[in-house]
DNA sequence: CCCTAATTGAGATTTAATCTCAATTATCTA
DNA sequence: TAGATAATTGAGATTAAATCTCAATTAGGG
């Protein structure tokens, strides 16, 4: 399964860097894993706060930050001063309803090709992107009129 | 000259919501416009406060939020806590440098094409977007070695 | 198993942004 | 144009996410 890969890859991640490996990033690694879609930081603290082995929030606020840098989650966008966050699983970008508040993923292989081409054209190294479309969708269009 | 102009949709944008038209709304318009560039809140903050007639931080907020919702400024970004907002020109996406910071203003019509045809695929009405490309620029590179 | 450096927890601190409310001001109406 | 009324402002208090402090604990190398 691929949490098993993503705790390699942080582990090694931690390694790299020279930090060291714990039990609280990894089981902050595990919840934050958990996470189904979206996240906030909050919601990760409060889950920690419980567990058997609470985890203080300034540990939860530095070790998302080793996995955000690792890669493993990127940040999405805030919410009135909430951080959203997601599990990066395959790339895609948003298309973020302004009506409903609603995120639809969407992926589009020429759209990417036409970005690394436009890179090139200023001699730009792209290493990843986001992309965030603010419209209406389809379901809060029909319930306008 | 543009700004004219600028002042004007901002008005309509005040009468339209019902909201009055205050020198105080006015003069935070003009500094804001003066911005070249990218900006941030504070900025304006200082400026207004040392102004002939000071303005306060709390007004300085409520009035860049009316002039972010009349769509005349938008949010880039935030670095440490300091929120970057840039006056809409024409529209433009952004790469950023990780090494340097530095941010390059593109636009590139055949992507605004591809982007509002995967929208259409969605059956999703785009009215803005953005995009960051993130990456090591030309500059950045090049004394890599 | 010991040593040293890294990490943690708990609470204090920081700081952007918001809120409060009395005083002021813009706009509408007659 | 004056007077009524609702919106706006200023100054400082408040909020809350994120960071910092530092003594106590723990991980990892030898």
């Amino acid at each position: 399964m691929n949490k098993k890969n993503t705790h390699e890859l942080y582990i090694d991640f931690l390694r790299t860097e020279g930090m060291n490996i714990t039990p609280e990033r990894l089981n902050i690694l595990d919840e934050v894993l958990k996470q189904k879609g979206h996240f906030k930081i909050d919601d990760i603290i409060r889950k920690m706060g419980r567990a058997e082995k609470r985890i203080s929030r300034a540990t939860v606020y530095r070790s998302i930050k080793t996995i955000d840098d690792a890669g493993l989650i990127k940040y999405i966008r805030s919410i009135n001063d909430e951080k959203i966050y997601e599990v990066v699983k395959g790339h895609h970008d948003h298309m973020i309803c302004k009506i409903c508040g609603n995120i639809i993923e969407f992926h589009d292989r020429d759209l990417e090709t036409l970005q690394d081409a436009v890179c090139r054209s200023y001699d730009f190294t792209p290493t990843r992107h986001t992309m965030k479309i603010f419209g209406i969708c389809a379901k809060c269009k029909e319930s306008d009129e």
